[in-house]
DNA sequence: GACTGAGTAAACACTT
DNA sequence: CAAGTGTTTACTCAGT
């Protein structure tokens, strides 16, 4: 496994603006957090207040809030001036999901919640990657040791994507509006994410077939009317935990020195999808919405990241999987209301406005 | 070696 | 009737 290191140094500190809409550690993390997965934060819009120039939240060597301990990353507004890590320790990127609390981790205060309103559909997540997501450095956690070393997704478009074809299937119809597709709109966004299967022998999309039949945790719904041919398919809410586990559980293989244009991940559109439908709830975020952030983030830093997330944060899967989510304040409430921020959204974007 | 999960192929019935 | 969809069975393979 290739460590990760970083290409260029961040760039030189420049005045900070005079008020960020959150902390400026906050807004380093966050970049740096990207970053550190190989990928540029470009821009990041906060309780409104669009970032693009996160030279001005760099350094911090002047900044009170700053962590000493942490080397300045500068994610720049342009493209290719991401500063990936040069230092294993500090810089892996989702070391602070190490930390037994997700919100100590990011050292986000009730206020930080509170303030911060982050929709991934503004964080943008450059499609060219200079290093591969530096999860394979990351120790793994108490609770669920891997034994595979993480890594992020990284196969040739022509080869055979790492996921088994339930977890194509279930992030299909997670990608979904309604969380429910045709048969032949999960072979569409199969093929869209991962071109592998534009030109595989047609076997799979019975292997699909075969899978949706046979997979208790996909059922079969009505039709809609004009739907043509066949059903609708959804994932089984009780299942759901099952597949984000056996998500988690892909093996993965090693990272490769490729163009990330010919890696096998999903499509980085798919996230603020994911997201938007997060955020267009109505009301509070529930079990559902709480998978649904642990599925993006599974998505975003590849399957490995769920071995990666504290104990606190299995808590809230698992609870939301048996539908007993009362988060009634206290350290798991704070751990789901992370999940989604992790995911890049905000609990409060499903308050009513 | 047994078991399990996953992938593949094939046959068949049903629907549009 | 053709094509697509859904179900089922059987087999192989890899990992445990």
């Amino acid at each position: 496994m290739a460590p990760m290191r970083g290409e260029r140094g961040g760039s030189p500190a420049r005045g900070a603006r005079a008020s960020l809409p959150l902390p400026r550690r906050l807004i380093r993390q966050i970049a740096r957090h990207v970053a550190s997965s190989g990928r540029s934060l470009r821009r990041l819009e906060v309780s409104g207040r669009v970032i693009d120039n996160f030279d001005d939240i760099d350094d911090g060597s002047d900044e009170s809030d700053v962590d000493t301990s942490q080397p300045a990353v500068a994610c720049g507004g342009n493209a290719g001036n991401l500063p990936p890590a040069d230092h294993d320790d500090d810089l892996t990127s989702l070391s602070w999901l190490q930390d037994r609390n997700l919100l100590r981790g990011i050292n986000l205060t009730k206020a930080d919640m509170e303030d911060t309103k982050m929709i991934s559909s503004q964080v943008i997540v450059k499609t060219e990657s200079k290093t591969p997501p530096p999860t394979s450095r990351i120790p793994s956690p108490p609770r669920t040791p891997c034994k595979t070393p993480p890594s992020p997704p990284a196969v040739n478009t022509h080869t055979k994507p790492p996921y088994s074809f339930s977890c194509l299937i279930f992030m299909a119809i997670e990608a979904a509006p309604a969380r429910a597709l045709p048969v032949k709109e999960i072979y569409a966004w199969i093929i869209r994410h991962f071109p592998y299967f534009k030109h595989a022998p047609q076997g799979w999309k019975n292997s699909v077939r075969h899978n949706l039949s046979l997979n208790k945790c996909f059922h079969k719904v009505a039709a809609a009317p004009g739907l043509g041919k066949g059903s609708l398919w959804t994932v089984d809410p009780q299942h759901r935990s099952t597949l984000l586990q056996a998500f988690g559980r892909q093996p993965v293989p090693p990272a490769e020195a490729e163009p990330e244009s010919e890696r096998n991940a999903p499509d980085p559109q798919l996230f603020p999808y994911l997201a938007r439908r997060l955020a267009d709830a109505r009301a509070p975020p529930g079990a559902d919405e709480y998978l649904a952030a642990a599925t993006v983030l599974a998505m975003k830093y590849g399957p490995a990241v769920l071995d990666q997330l504290p104990p606190e944060a299995h808590l809230v899967i698992s609870r939301c999987a048996r539908d007993e989510h009362s988060y009634s304040g206290g350290e798991e409430r704070r751990t789901a209301e992370a999940l989604l921020n992790l995911a890049g959204v905000s609990a409060h974007a499903h308050a009513p406005s």
